[in-house]
DNA sequence: ACGCACATACATACCAGTCGGTATGACAAC
DNA sequence: GTTGTCATACCGACTGGTATGTATGTGCGT
């Protein structure tokens, strides 16, 4: 409990490692980011780095618990979380993401869920769980908002609230992966756009026909 | 010019190696699959491998090329492939993805690009253009269909058929990606429903509004 | 003096890529 | 039709470097 201790009862030392390892992560994924870069990265050595970790899956593990928590807690303090209507809180949203993102030239740098989602599912069954569960964590953000405004504008159009949200976390991940390989974030964006349209549909006042 | 040359003047043994390594990287991702590990699968030895390919980023060059052409041409062929209509076309397409993916429980192997565009963007440039490219060359075949249908049925309703087209792309990857986290088809098959039924909004009679 | 936080050197394993070698078949010379 | 030459296809031990993880040490606060 000395000054070691920093906020939330993690040592700076270890912040920085998971910190370092969640950037290198998201640029290169798991099995290219190296315990040595970690360690260079966050200026520290591998004494360091394996006092606090006991192995390169266990801080991979930290990363996706930090990375998830951190960004549950960025979008529970965005601004549109405070609007009371749930349809302008999901509009709120999409223009939260399109502002984060910020310009079509600034490359986002990925979601590390997504990165590590793709690369460790079959073989680190752990991690694939905790990947599930944070993608299941926006989800279900989602899903509430979608449920309310369901309720309040159109509680007669069939879809269900908890499949739009997976729609929206898909379309979310899918645009990321997108984005890198094309190297711009104008799919991002644009990608975001074509989520609001479809909420307009869904939500609009008389609502022309379900599924085919 | 003999035996040893089949249909497509490709050895039989760089093709079984090849396919191996699709299948391995489709899995496991690029850095995780070894070369040991491609000339196991497919029963080859690393002179073999060595002889065929200069390097492992040589081999993940090919992997991506056949996957890309396979999969090309196997929608070429498909049945949808033959409906006159561009947007029965379309509906086609969104069918023929549910069925190939089977059921719920039968898990996707996933899209190698997807799957290396995350990987290595940022580290191998060349790989990185080729995943563009392959997810360009699917985005073109759908941005015609889409182009073709807007002008029969939906002239004057504002979007952009390429853009709605890497909508797509965008919503199949990351769709593929949460089917990997979360060990079901299910979200895939879903989204699929979903993208179909924005389909329907932008290509109803009296389309209510553009986005926003 | 004891444990915590970190540093350094080391052990071990593994992986991409190499290299010398062999088997096979085509073609030519005679 | 046998022998010699050459190229292609393939084999598998080996190497050099690098990765994860360990063993041991050291300073410091209490």
């Amino acid at each position: 409990m000395t000054t070691r201790l920093q906020n939330n009862g993690q040592s700076e030392t270890k912040t920085k490692l998971v910190e370092a390892g969640i950037r290198l992560m998201r640029a290169k994924g798991y099995n290219a980011t190296t315990v040595d870069d970690i360690c260079g990265a966050a200026g520290m050595t591998k004494g360091a780095f394996f006092h606090y970790f006991k192995s390169k899956e266990d801080i991979a593990r930290s990363a996706i618990e930090s990375f998830r928590d951190g960004k549950s807690e960025e979008f529970q303090n965005a601004p549109f979380r405070k609007l009371e209507d749930p349809l302008a809180r999901l509009h709120g949203r999409v223009d939260f993401v399109k502002a984060s993102v910020g310009g079509p030239e600034r490359l986002t740098k990925g979601c590390l869920v997504g990165v590590m989602a793709q690369e460790v599912s079959l073989t680190h069954p752990e991690l694939r769980g905790l990947c599930q569960q944070a993608f299941a964590r926006i989800s279900e953000e989602v899903t509430r908002d979608l449920a309310l405004a369901k309720d309040a504008y159109a509680p007669q159009t069939d879809f269900d609230p908890a499949s739009v949200a997976r729609f929206y976390v898909s379309i979310f991940q899918g645009s990321s992966m997108m984005a890198k390989a094309s190297d711009t974030n104008t799919v991002l964006m644009d990608n975001m756009e074509h989520f609001r349209r479809y909420l307009n549909f869904l939500f609009a006042p008389a609502n022309p026909a379900s599924a085919k």
